[in-house]
DNA sequence: GTCTATATCGGGATAGAC
DNA sequence: GTCTATCCCGATATAGAC
């Protein structure tokens, strides 16, 4: 029975996540957490025993506790452009208090290499979740993906994703309107765009655009 | 006479730049960095206040350096594309021993607030020279850019470089070969796009891109 | 103004007792 | 599993020599 354990476990996470928002992540301390969470400083080690690996919790709990917001998101009613919307709009929803955090993770986004990056082996789980949220919105919606597109086609809007919420992320306009503009600007033509990718008439711009995602992810990056 | 003090200077610079290509920024203390210039460390701190400020100096040595090199490329011959290429490639020459370093830069680039980044504030006096190379590339191109395109087109030529070097910057293919394959594959689409930009027919898609450049290099926004 | 030597503060990480 | 005490090292400040 590891009941105890995990109790403790999770009050030093709640702690440092608490922390994390209100200060940031370079801001706090492993001494902060581990006084916030009322534990030594050494206990806080023993669960995690580099700050990173804190980070990393964050990351598996809020995937759990976004995938029921995401299914009622797939779930609702509406075209494919109201979907995606829906989709991006459920995470600035629940990061919402956690932008600051956030913006000092963001500094290893660009790193695959890096374990905390989007786009590491480490969490590579994660991502192919996210990438597969909106695999389930293409096959929901009123588009009729090609066949030689279906692979790439939600890789392509899961990095759309990660373009909105990395400007959300540093958008300093109040309630994040440029983000807002921005999303309603683009969206319609990445949807258009989409649509028009499947005409015959388009096979060869596919042939490239498949091209260019297979060098993007492809066999020797650190992504896929 | 500030000959002496100039030569100190250059010679701290110097060996921070040494170390930062040999080990990476943040694995280059400024206890070592004096030792390398054979200075006490604060002595070091009296000339570059922050660890930040050698990073600084870095990019402004860089600009000098380099800007000779960017004129060759754009006196060369050859086709819009040749030029961008050649634009391109100057900066893949030059950074090719400090990969790693600009690595552990690159994790500032995404937020405009912090000083480091390419798109702040402080770095707002190379970054115009940077889209300035483009401008010059579209001007001396064969290519007839329209009166509403004429500000915009530069500054997104800038940002599809930024992506490239990038994406060297983690590309772990020897030879950094998947960039290439990369560019070559991008480069031919961009100017295509830009060629099709201009037909007269595409007036209202033109209409929609430029809402999309000011909303991200809007006003309110740090970068401009 | 230029430079050295030394001190301080703080943070991540660990060892070992209980 | 949990705690206390401590280590190690980095950035930075400062006192004062030249």
């Amino acid at each position: 029975m590891a009941a105890k354990s995990e109790e403790t476990r999770k009050k030093i996470l709640e702690a440092a996540l608490q922390l994390f928002r209100e200060r940031g992540f370079a801001e706090s301390t492993m001494r902060d957490i581990a006084q916030e969470a009322k534990v030594a400083t050494g206990l806080a080690y023993y669960y995690f025993p580099k700050k990173e690996d804190l980070v990393m919790a964050f990351y598996v709990k809020v995937n759990a506790e976004i995938r029921p917001k995401v299914e009622a998101a797939l779930a609702s009613h509406g075209k494919l452009e109201q979907k995606i919307r829906a989709l991006v709009y459920v995470k600035f929803d629940y990061f919402g208090p956690d932008r600051k955090f956030l913006g000092a993770l963001s500094g290893y986004s660009a790193d695959p290499g890096h374990r905390l990056s989007p786009f590491s082996k480490e969490t590579k789980e994660i991502r192919e979740e996210g990438i597969a949220q909106f695999r389930t919105a293409l096959e929901r919606s009123e588009l009729k993906v090609p066949e030689d597109l279906v692979e790439a086609m939600p890789k392509i809007l899961w990095m759309y994703q990660m373009g909105m919420v990395l400007f959300w992320i540093y958008d300093r306009s109040e309630g994040q309107r440029r983000t807002q503009l921005l999303l309603d600007k683009s969206l319609g033509i990445v949807v258009l765009l989409l649509k028009a990718s499947s005409l015959p008439l388009m096979r060869p711009v596919r042939k490239l655009i498949l091209d260019l995602v297979d060098v993007i992810a492809g066999e020797q990056s650190a992504v896929y």
